[in-house]
DNA sequence: GGTGAAATCTTATACAG
DNA sequence: CTGTATAAGATTTCACC
């Protein structure tokens, strides 16, 4: 993890159709140079994966909305389970505070919110109580993280 | 939006770099539509995006939060402009319910949660009252949205 | 580790059917 | 939309530093 692999990630996290060609001009390398390093980024686990992002409305997923869960120590690795299988769970952390997980949801309406609510999320017998909090407009949303320009004591 | 459309959508948001080759013989179209489709596509505003998704820990961004923000209405918006600004932040929605905004954000450590906290948060006007969230550990986190096989009334 | 160039493979464009 | 042809461009491989 030098200068030259972070600013190789920091082009693809970007735009993930960059050719090697136009990445090894910017950071400066040789493009086989430049592809030995992608290879080992995804070797490595620094790169986990390529995506095309997605607009939520055309997909009916317009909807968004978080939930906090409150859930007993019994049956609670079978519900997080059974939740991360559903592709409406965008997220599920297991979080601090008084409640047991937060999870983000992608849904078509707030009727298809209720749906879930009542016909996957009420039945797992480890949840005790949900609060449904909806997303009424979103400012940023991105997975993309700050890659430092400095080295770093990490990787 | 048919059925050959949601199937490259959800092929490329699985595997970005997938070969326009690849990707006609898994829809069953020939290369030159699947090109034109998936141009179209991109121009339409349904693809938004290609990214390559990184691993938080070796960049630094290990520690996942979500801080609950109450607002005043003067200020507001250059509040959510300045938040958004911050490639910390990944995510920042208005929110129904008690609070304003709901925040995510990828920093190194708690401690570097803090001084976000007093250095940029704290610091906005707009700003009265913050909640903070740590994620203990995160079951999944993805911006991927679910492609329904059969036709919908969108788009 | 890196380079550069040839060989191979992929993609883009255009057009006939 | 399919299929083909051609041109442009990308990736891989390899000899060499």
């Amino acid at each position: 993890m030098d200068h030259f692999d972070r600013k190789i990630c920091e082009i693809l996290q970007t735009d993930a159709r960059r050719s090697s060609t136009d990445v090894a001009a910017q950071v400066g390398l040789s493009v086989s140079a430049t592809n030995d390093r992608i290879r080992r980024l995804q070797k490595q686990g620094i790169i986990t994966g390529w995506q095309a992002r997605l607009a939520p409305a055309p997909f009916a997923a317009a909807t968004c909305a978080f939930v906090l869960l409150d859930l007993r120590y019994e049956g609670e690795a079978e519900a997080i389970a059974a939740l991360s299988a559903h592709d409406a769970v965008q997220e599920l952390h297991h979080i601090s505070g008084p409640h047991s997980y937060l999870m983000k949801l992608r849904l078509a309406d707030t009727a298809a919110l209720q749906r879930f609510l009542s016909e996957v999320v009420k039945p797992l017998p480890a949840v005790t109580r949900t609060e449904s909090i909806i997303a009424l407009d979103t400012a940023k949303e991105t997975l993309a993280i700050a890659v430092p320009t400095e080295e770093q004591e990490d990787g």
